[in-house]
DNA sequence: GATGAATGAGCATTCATTCAT
DNA sequence: CATGAATGAATGCTCATTCAT
């Protein structure tokens, strides 16, 4: 639930400053059009300065990118490991991703703007093996209610579209302000539909 | 249903090359970092002929964004015109979605990398008008049904989430290729869910 | 007095639209400045048939700068055959110079305002002959009332200066709007101060 | 009198370098004709620098601009408020003028081609302050000698041809390299004629 | 750690001009 | 004579990055 980010603040303060300032300006205007000097001015700090804690613009944004996901999937995990019941888990992890969305805004902004393959470069591994322990631990999940007969035997993309991909489209929807209903109801309800679209219909 | 981009290819040859060429380099690239010098070398044309037809880069991607999704729009307006009955035009909607996807890949692609504001510029006014339209049909279409208690009454947000959502998560994974399943199977099982999600519950 | 423009109009009506829309442009922007585009927009002629009258942007200025020099120096030259006596040439020469920039005040703009050698190219012994000829008869004009002892013996350059300078300063305001004064008037004073400034000083 | 230009040069090298540079290429070429890259070239510096200590080529023309101007209105004051007698300052400022043009040659072929509107931009009214300032102090200068009937009472814009058009036009052919008389006489020779232009009649 | 001058490859765009129809 | 698509060299400027202090 995002406690990287918090230790990472405690330490560092430039270094903050600077992602803070990264995050705004890409997304504002776009990873490839933001530029080095607007995140520096934003940071009140100099080139040299910028450039002794990050060596590159790209660094910069895989830094977000991969702490960005990592505490996505941290606090996706532990919601998924507090909750053992069928019904209960797949409508906590509707609701942790819509509110993990509205408390990193901006974060979720960057995340849906940013080209992948721009953006991770030398860490590109690093996410790879996140993403598979991450999706692993989804599946592993499933797989005992799977088995009962509880939850729908599908390939993973369809499960994984069926659970996330409305409040998914909602969020995205969301943190770019096309949204009026609140984040909160609208949870209920997406991880309601979320749970009738993967249970085992009943004879 | 895309009768549009037919047309256009009869008449200038020239421009449609251009065009299919700045497709290709901002899915490559992204729109940012596809430079004009990559999409005149891919579209075989000088220049000068580039900027004979289209007056900036930005207005190359608006073309291709707007036309694009009115290809879509049109489409899709088309389905919801030829199924009345509520669940048949819910799958067929969602069908269609993931087809139209499937279909035209690289546009799909570039929709969905674009940063909108960074591309629509002078024709931002268009756009607005032309999504009006198209979601004010959606609209229309839905309110008899939820009148008939069919459909359930959902803000439209929501609605839009649960009937998209899931194949609109399924095709952006598609088109970079991160999914297995066939698309068809895919289309039926994602609409008879879209269909569990609206459906107005039988008591 | 400017027949040869006169004559000009009568044929070629193209031509003389490009030429009128040319000096239009180069007035606005400057000559380095002012685009091809423009112009051929300005007089509602097409590339083609604008290179098709002038075969380069510089001889489009040549026409403009030689023609206009010529008028100028046939009208000034008239002026002096026509007044023999001393003093009423004097002034009726500074009379003719702001008459001429106030009723051609475009032209005067374009040449107080172009680089002549960015300009004159093939053209510039034509207009070296001109000068010559020109500067030859003002001198001619001179010589007698110096020998006679009525106007001062000084270098060409000085006697120059005196005699066109203040005009020379009055109408290079006026044509750009900084003057307030009747033309007139200001044409009436200065032919005074000139006559005042050349004349040989009675003991 | 300029000594703010060499203050300036003590302290940034580079910057001055540039200036000087762009002075040189201007006058060759014309404003809009000449290139960063001739201007970098001829300066020995990167892109990168000149653009560090100047936003633009505009920029770089108008400190050209205006610092020219400031430095020779700057020295014009002093020369006035040095002469209270009215013919000696009518005298030592056509000395000035053409003094300064002689000193300062580049520049002045500089102020004499460039046209205003292209260069001065966002310093326009930095300069409309400085020339209201100045001729402000011209026509303090001229009063009391006009209250006296010592000096013409004559429109300002009249008065200021009489006293410098001649050695404006005899500068600008001059720097131009068209006159043939020393500056030294010229000057003493134009200054006499301006004190016999503007000083009131005797009866 | 911090600073900012310097670098130069690279970019979008402009524009005079050509030429086939 | 007129048209306008096509050409491509040239331009002003951006921007990530380096490095001496």
């Amino acid at each position: 639930m995002g406690t990287k980010a918090t230790r990472r603040a405690a330490t560092h303060a430039r270094r903050e400053e600077i992602l803070d300032a990264a995050l705004r300006c890409f997304v504002e205007k776009g990873y490839a059009s933001a530029t080095i000097e607007e995140i520096r001015l934003s940071a009140g700090a100099s080139i040299g300065s910028l450039y002794h804690h990050f060596s590159s613009k790209e660094e910069l944004a895989a830094a977000l990118y991969v702490e960005g996901i990592a505490d996505y999937q941290d606090g996706m995990v532990s919601v998924l490991g507090a909750n053992c019941v069928s019904d209960d888990g797949i409508k906590a992890a509707v609701t942790y991703h819509v509110r993990w969305a509205v408390e990193h805004a901006d974060l979720a902004r960057f995340l849906f703007s940013v080209r992948e393959p721009d953006v991770v470069g030398s860490r590109a591994e690093e996410l790879a093996a996140m993403n598979q322990r991450f999706f692993g631990t989804a599946r592993d999940w499933l797989a005992p209610h799977v088995r009962a007969s509880v939850i729908r035997q599908l390939p993973f993309d369809l499960t994984y579209a069926l659970w996330i991909g409305p409040a998914q489209e909602l969020v995205r929807n969301l943190v770019f302000g096309r949204v009026r209903s609140s984040w909160k109801t609208a949870a209920a309800v997406l991880g309601d539909a979320a749970w009738r679209s993967l249970r085992e219909e009943p004879a």
